[in-house]
DNA sequence: ATGTCTCAGGGACTGAGA
């Protein structure tokens, strides 16, 4: 089974790329994030068309969450329980892998501007209900992915140049913490579960030709509970769609599981 | 290089968010 998460940077302008994508890896389960399309627009007809069910959860102009999946898809729940938010960046279902069942949650964690902006202390506080949240979760289902744009940097090595970045968010010591946390519940960080390229990265920024002079950041992930961790064979960051005409800033992440 | 891209409002361009 392959899992992988993208952030699109709005589904309306990205849905070729998409479809071509899927064409081309035969993905099984995709999370994607800044839809920004309001649900009644989302384009569910092209997806279906593609062979793919589809769960989605969106708003205007920002943010907005989606799941595709080729296998079943079920119980969908938009957003964590007990916390009120307006910003729709988190979507979870689960996927039927003939008769085992995976919990895939798709998240888009608040990018919090900067160190000193009110939105830094709500990304802080939302990364605290999706720990309280997941900790239930993951009792409920042993088999759980955790895809998305988390907006964080774990590590230096996931930065291109970890001293220009420093101050900044998506790197800071809190969020990493945050990030450590998820992992202290068990979750896996799927990529690092196999050695990996030096400076692998999943975002680029548009400005001063940062793909092309691979000045990115890795912070798109995919965690996973013990028992998935233990069935994946290989993780990748897919560099081919970044380099097509209107690319979305990020590039898609997959993981490939073994059966269970 | 305050550099690019997307979207909404409104009907050309500006501002917000990333």
């Amino acid at each position: 089974m392959k899992l992988a998460t993208w952030n699109v940077n709005s589904l309306k302008v990205r849905l070729p790329h998409l479809l071509d994508w899927l064409a081309a890896t035969q993905a099984d389960v995709v999370c994607l994030q800044e839809t920004k399309l309001e649900d009644a627009n989302f384009p569910r007809a092209e997806i279906e068309a593609a062979g793919y069910q589809v769960a989605f959860s969106g708003q205007k102009t920002y943010n907005g969450v989606a799941i595709v999946s080729r296998l079943p898809l079920e119980d969908a729940q938009a957003g964590i329980p007990g916390f009120a938010d307006e910003q729709k960046r988190v979507l979870a279902a689960t996927v039927d892998a003939g008769g085992t069942q995976t919990r895939v949650v798709c998240i888009y964690i608040p990018n919090g501007q900067s160190l000193d902006s009110d939105k830094y202390l709500y990304k802080l506080r939302w990364l605290n209900a999706l720990h309280s949240w997941l900790k239930d979760e993951l009792a409920r289902y042993p088999c759980l992915a955790l895809l998305g744009d988390y907006n964080i940097a774990p590590e230096d090595r996931d930065v291109h140049d970890p001293a220009a970045w420093v101050g900044n968010v998506l790197v800071s010591e809190p969020e990493r913490e945050q990030f450590r946390a998820l992992l202290g519940l068990g979750l896996k960080d799927a990529f690092r579960l196999f050695e990996q390229p030096e400076k692998s990265f999943s975002w680029w920024d548009y400005r001063a030709a940062g793909f092309r002079r691979n000045l990115g950041l890795r912070i798109d992930h995919i965690l996973l509970s013990p028992e998935l961790a233990a069935r994946c064979a290989a993780v990748e960051i897919d560099k081919a769609p970044r380099k097509l005409e209107r690319p979305s800033d990020h590039t898609p992440v997959v993981a490939t599981l073994d059966p269970a």
